[in-house]
DNA sequence: CTGTAAACGGAAACCCCTTCTCCGTTAATG
DNA sequence: CATTAACGGAGAAGGGGTTTCCGTTTACAG
C-alpha cells in the first residue's frame, strides 16, 4: 500500500488545478456572484466533481480572491514607496485597472462588507490604510486638491472601473478609461498647491491614442488600461 | 345603466394609481429588474390585481420610465440654452443627480440598447445627441479640457452615479458625490484655453457641508447630490 | 493484466424566486 | 339589496441556484 488511507489519483489533482485556474477567469469576468453551473461549464466537468475537491462554491471563491487582494496591496505598497504625487496616481491607476480587469474585485471592495459574508475583513482593511496613508501624503505634500479627501479616492475609483461597455449606446473606445482616469487626476491635482512637473514621468511613452490630438503637457497621458 | 358594457370601480382607478405611484419608487430603488412581487408587496395589493391592471410588467415599467427619460431632456434642453462652461457643468450635474437618485434611469443609459428591449431607443438617441451638443459647444469655447471628449461626459456621469454607499468599508458621506463631481469638473476645466471665472456663479448658496474646509475659489462648489 | 476503489458525469432532489392565472370571497354601486 | 367588478392569495409553470445520489469509468497497485 502506498498510504495508509488514502490513494490521491492524479486526475483528482489535475481537475482541481482546472477548477481554480477557471473559477479565476469565470470570477473576473462574470463577479462574485458567478455559479457553480458556469465554473464547470467552462472546465468541462460534472458538478459532482466540483463538491469532491470543495466543500462549498464560497471555500474555491476564497481561494480565487485571495491572490487578488494579495496582488492589490502589493501594488498599492509599491505606490508608497513613490514620491507623493506619483504615489497617488498610481494608487488610483493600481484601483481603477484592477477593479475594471476583475468584476469579482470590484464586488469584494465596493459591497459592504456583510456581502462577502464578512470575510476578507483584515484584507479590506489593509488595503484601506493603504489608500489612506497615500492620499494623506498627497495632501501634505501640496499633489492633492485640499476640498478632496482620501476617502473619495476608492470611490472615485470604483466608479472608473464601473463605467461599462456602453452607455447612451455610445460604444466604450480604447482610449476612454485612460482619458477618465485622466480627467480625475487632473481634478485632483487641480489647484494643488505645489507645482508638479509630470511631463518627465512618462517621457519614452508614444502616444497611446492613434486618433487623439497630442496630449497636452498639463494633463498627464497614462498608459491605456485594459 | 351608465355605460354600454363595463363600469369602472373607483377602487380600480385608485389602484392603478397607486401601483403606478409605488412602482416609480420601486424602480428608482431597485432598478429596472424589480419584480412584479416587489411592487405589489408595496403596495400591499394582489398580484392579480396587478395583472387586470396591467397587461405585463413590462407595460408598467414603460409608463414610468417615460416620464423620466422626459424630465432628463428637459433638464439638459435647459443646460444648452446657458453659457458653453456652465451648459457643461449644468449637464453633467443632471446626469449624475438623476441617475444617483434613480437606479431604473442608470440600468437604461448604461445598459446596452437590448437590456431594455430595444424601447426607449429614441429617446436615448436625443438624449445622446443634446450631451452631444453640450460638449461640443464646450469645447468650442474652450471650456473644456482638448483631451477630454463630449463621448466621455455620459460615461463620466454613469461611473459617478455608480458609486456605491459602501467602498472598502468606508461609508459614503453626504458631501461625497458632490465632491466627486467637483473633481470631475475641474478636471474637465483643467487647462482649458478660455479662463472661466465661476466664482460669481453661486455667491449666495452657503457651505453645504460644515466639516469641510472653506472651498477654494478655482474648485467650483456644487450644491449637495441627493 | 486485472481487481479495486477513487473519481467521474449527469440526473435529480431541493430550494428560492420569477411571471402570470384560477377561483372563492369581498364590496362598490345602481 | 342584487349584481358583478374587483379583490387576495394559492398555485401553475418556468428558470435559476446549490448540493447529492448513483451507475459507470478509469487510474493504478499488485
Amino acid at each position: 500500500m502506498q498510504d495508509e488511507k488514502t490513494r490521491t489519483r492524479s486526475d483528482a489533482v489535475r481537475n482541481r488545478e482546472l477548477l481554480i485556474r477557471v473559477a479565476r477567469e469565470a470570477v473576473a469576468e462574470v463577479g462574485l456572484a458567478v455559479s457553480v453551473n458556469e465554473i464547470v461549464r467552462r472546465a468541462r466537468l460534472g458538478q459532482a466533481t466540483f463538491y469532491r475537491r470543495f466543500a462549498s462554491r464560497e471555500e474555491l471563491l476564497s481561494a480565487v480572491l485571495d491572490d487578488v487582494l494579495a496582488s492589490v496591496e502589493a501594488s498599492l505598497q509599491e505606490a508608497t514607496e513613490k514620491d507623493p504625487a506619483a504615489g497617488l496616481q498610481e494608487a488610483l491607476r493600481v484601483l481603477v485597472e484592477h477593479q475594471s480587469r476583475h468584476r469579482g474585485l470590484y464586488d469584494l471592495l465596493t459591497g459592504d462588507s456583510a456581502a462577502a459574508g464578512g470575510t476578507f475583513a483584515e484584507q479590506r482593511a489593509r488595503i484601506r490604510d493603504l489608500v489612506r496613508r497615500i492620499g494623506e501624503r498627497a495632501q501634505e505634500a501640496g499633489a492633492m486638491h485640499p476640498n478632496a479627501r482620501w476617502q473619495d479616492l476608492p470611490f472615485l475609483a470604483g466608479s472608473l472601473a464601473a463605467a461599462s461597455s456602453s452607455c447612451l449606446g455610445i460604444d466604450a473606445d480604447p482610449g476612454l478609461a485612460g482619458r477618465m482616469l485622466g480627467t480625475v487626476l487632473a481634478g485632483l491635482r487641480a489647484g494643488a498647491t505645489a507645482s508638479t512637473d509630470h511631463s518627465d514621468e512618462v517621457p519614452t511613452a508614444p502616444a497611446p491614442y492613434a486618433a487623439t490630438p497630442p496630449p497636452r503637457d498639463d494633463w498627464l497621458q497614462d498608459q491605456p488600461l485594459s
